[in-house]
DNA sequence: TGCCAAACGGGGTGGTCCTCCACATATGGT
DNA sequence: ACCATATGTGGAGGACCACCCCGTTTGGCA
């Protein structure tokens, strides 16, 4: 398990420790300010609060996906954990069910999270973005409940998540987001149909 | 069926010519710069697409949210038709079905239009939002649907109305949105599980 | 034709994001 | 203990934005 927080420059050097308060300072900021106000909260407004000029901000975090990234780190790994522990503990299809759900209730009520996860692809560098992590992560449970035979062997990984992400974008601003996300969710995973009915192959 | 866009004051009076005029440009451009950017498209830019000052944008539509009503109400228009249309030519499943599929690929590719269908309901008052419109369409065909016993009957229109949005949100920046979006669609009316498998009752 | 309410739009206010660069300071070598 | 310098800072400013005030123009009607 590494750092939290990063704590070096790109060259390996450890960061000036004024340097290192401010980063602090700004993610403890950014993550009230986005609790308040979702992604789109004012990056100047984050850097008022953390006490620190604009240009501060903008040279530890070079874009706002960037900040997401470090504000959500933490707890997406402890997504990550929850999927270990879920393994090893339920039968592969509830395992896999169970983290889905987490997946989209985190998302449903952690505003600003869901972007985070979704754009997190595009730097094929850094390959501990968020998006990373979650994916590996859910892939492992996938692989079990697809040995179990508990899911169509034509869905992905990246399509369940998705879905959960999806989910939880479309309930992030309701009044109880979480439960409204899980509801959508389980009625996506158990299908809109009764239970028993033949699904239609609707040719694609 | 009423005017397609607004030619009235709210007072009942006729619009004068060059206010219509102005207001059918700001219609025009703000499409175009919707395709182009998206929902968050600038308003200022529109007014000077149109060739309008700014405050003539502003007068006409007061938030954000009117403007993109007012441009997607005649797609969202030809949606509800769509619905009739299927109700009229096919069984009641796959009506359903094909109609959400077409909500979720319209989402997907018109950018923004998720945005208008999904806030709609915050104003009471007027009933021709688009969300109204589209929520009434979908309850026919729900409605229908459910007496042949195709849907379970814990399931509202507005949820599946929730999830076709939710899918098309989250595929609405991607390479190919709309055929993702068919297919997550088609993944969560079907569900995750193999076909003729159980599906686990979990627990609320 | 002339009137005037209705509609217009330039320009101001206060906000955003982001960059430049003159200044401050923490740190490692002496 | 001191100092040179790489490292980090933040105010000022440019480009953009939404939104509004208010003097000016114009359509429609008598």
């Amino acid at each position: 398990m590494y750092e939290g927080s990063a704590t070096s420059t790109p060259a390996g050097r450890p960061l000036r420790a004024d340097a290192r308060r401010n980063y602090d300072r700004i993610l403890d900021a950014a993550g009230s300010a986005i609790a308040q106000h979702g992604a789109e909260a004012s990056l100047e407004d984050i850097a008022r609060r953390a006490g620190v000029g604009s240009a501060t901000l903008h040279r530890h975090f070079p874009s706002r996906q960037t900040l997401l990234e470090a504000v959500f780190r933490d707890r997406v790994q402890t997504l990550c954990a929850t999927a270990r522990d879920l393994a090893a503990d339920l039968d592969p299809e509830r395992a896999l069910v169970a983290w889905l759900r987490a997946v989209a209730v985190h998302i449903a009520s952690n505003r600003g999270l869901a972007a985070s996860l979704m754009h997190g692809a595009r730097d094929p560098a850094r390959d501990t973005t968020c998006h990373a992590l979650v994916v590996s992560a859910g892939d492992a449970l996938l692989a079990n409940a697809r040995r179990a035979g508990a899911v169509r062997p034509d869905v992905a990984i990246i399509d369940l998540l998705k879905l959960a992400n999806a989910v939880g974008l479309a309930t992030e601003q309701e009044a109880d987001g979480a439960a409204e996300a899980e509801r959508l969710l389980m009625l996506s995973i158990d299908g809109v149909r009764p239970r028993g009915a033949r699904a239609t192959r609707t040719t694609r």
